[in-house]
DNA sequence: TTGAAAAACAGACAAATGTCTGTTATCGTC
DNA sequence: GACGATAACAGACATTTGTCTGTTTTTCAA
């Protein structure tokens, strides 16, 4: 095998390894080597090594496969074009073998980038989804914030058209982020007389208002105690047949 | 450890893999152990091999945290539901050990639960992005059918209102399956003068249009040879603030 | 030219992880 | 109560996988 120029081959090995891991497949050592023709194994593991020095991955010690993308990732490449070390806050786990692998490194994994699986939990129809109804129509993967904990978002499928005119379609899925309360002029999916919708939260004064985004439908103004926040909309997903 | 229920701990275990490997982190036969309370590998591993009968779960035999979910779950858990192995031909691997694991087993993985990393290559915007950009904007998640590579999809980010009608609103992310033709009445991304637009596509005896969905825009009827489609849109996504 | 730095190699070794074989306990049924 | 079936346990063992130490090769700069 011949030498390349500095970085280069560790820029294919990270893609390559980037890859698998967004498709929840970490490779090994050996794997990695064979795809590219290696005869060491490590000449891989420098490799990787040096990639969770550059902060370009995580590493969790003691581990078969242990390799993962780290959290800021931000939806961007732009942080990873800058190969600037210093500019990578050298996020690692402990480098000790025999690191305890007790609730702190499951805590520094949960912030690592954040692909988590959201149920699915039914219709935006007749109430009384909130019985733990526990996993009814399976799971979408969405990237959440590493402040919060993956059991914050639900998804619902979207029945009616009062929110077209906010590119809500009928049958599209929304990902609700769990709230009590919410911000006026957010999009919340409210329980009313135990029928929840998602419609426009306004706050005037004292009472609320759940507004379509559609003329055809009216401002529904419920006492607040027929109403109850269930959360607010945070992402909304439609497939095209 | 008191024995429970038959088939009650087996989908308890299901649901705990199920979990892990949709962030992409596949247990070890101890972890899980571990996280149940059990005091044996071996009753974790008993379950394991009845799930993957079942039709549950797949392995990748000799292979370090090589379980992984089956394909066709179509984001619905009925087919879970139904406990009947008949319903489920065992979707397996070979059992034998020392399996070659040659190219026929890496197809065979490809055919797994199929969530791909799709680029992110940009705006809808000013043309040329199909020069090799190789990442510019990082990727999304996005479940693809087995049928198809996950080199066939891109993903833009919409700019203009002219999609409003049909529900794609400005900063809109569209996932797009790169084809060359598409069928009349699909929405699409085209480009038009070296321009990519997206609009659905309207096919009248020899010429075709592109429509947009907002009546402050008007149709283009580009020449055929100045006209290209590059894909059609098969899914939306919209993240709010 | 010489030396430092990075790339790649080689092989022994250690830890993680999966596999196997056999045993004990509990539940339901006849 | 005896029996079969499944759950759970126990521990030895084999394979996979990561780690380490040392060497060779190449590139680049002083």
């Amino acid at each position: 095998m011949p030498k390349t120029p500095p970085g280069q081959t560790r820029g294919r090995i990270f893609r390559f390894v980037e890859k698998r891991l967004l498709r929840g497949d970490s490779p090994s050592l050996r794997e990695i080597r064979d795809h590219f023709g290696f005869r060491a194994v490590e000449t891989v593991r420098s490799h990787l090594t040096a990639l969770v020095e550059e902060g370009r991955l995580l590493k969790r010690p003691g581990r078969a496969r242990g390799y993962l993308l780290p959290p800021d990732r931000t939806s961007s490449r732009a942080s990873n074009r800058a190969a600037d070390p210093a500019g990578h806050p050298p996020i690692s786990f402990d480098d000790h073998r025999f690191t305890p692998s007790g609730p702190e490194e499951e805590e520094l994994f949960e912030r690592r980038r954040g692909f988590s699986p959201v149920p699915l939990l039914g219709e935006v129809a007749a109430g009384g989804f909130e019985e733990a109804v526990e996993n009814p129509d399976g799971d979408l993967l969405m990237e959440i914030p590493h402040s919060r904990d993956p059991s914050d978002y639900f998804a619902l499928r979207v029945r009616g058209e009062s929110m077209t005119g906010a590119g809500i379609l009928e049958g599209d899925l929304v990902i609700v982020e769990r709230r009590t309360e919410a911000v006026s002029g957010q999009i919340v999916v409210a329980l009313v007389e135990d029928e929840a919708t998602v419609k426009r939260l306004h706050l005037d004064r004292n009472h609320l208002e759940l507004r379509p985004e559609n003329p055809a439908f009216e401002v529904l103004r419920p006492p607040p105690d027929r109403c109850r926040i269930l959360g607010k909309v945070v992402e909304v997903r439609r497939r095209l047949p």
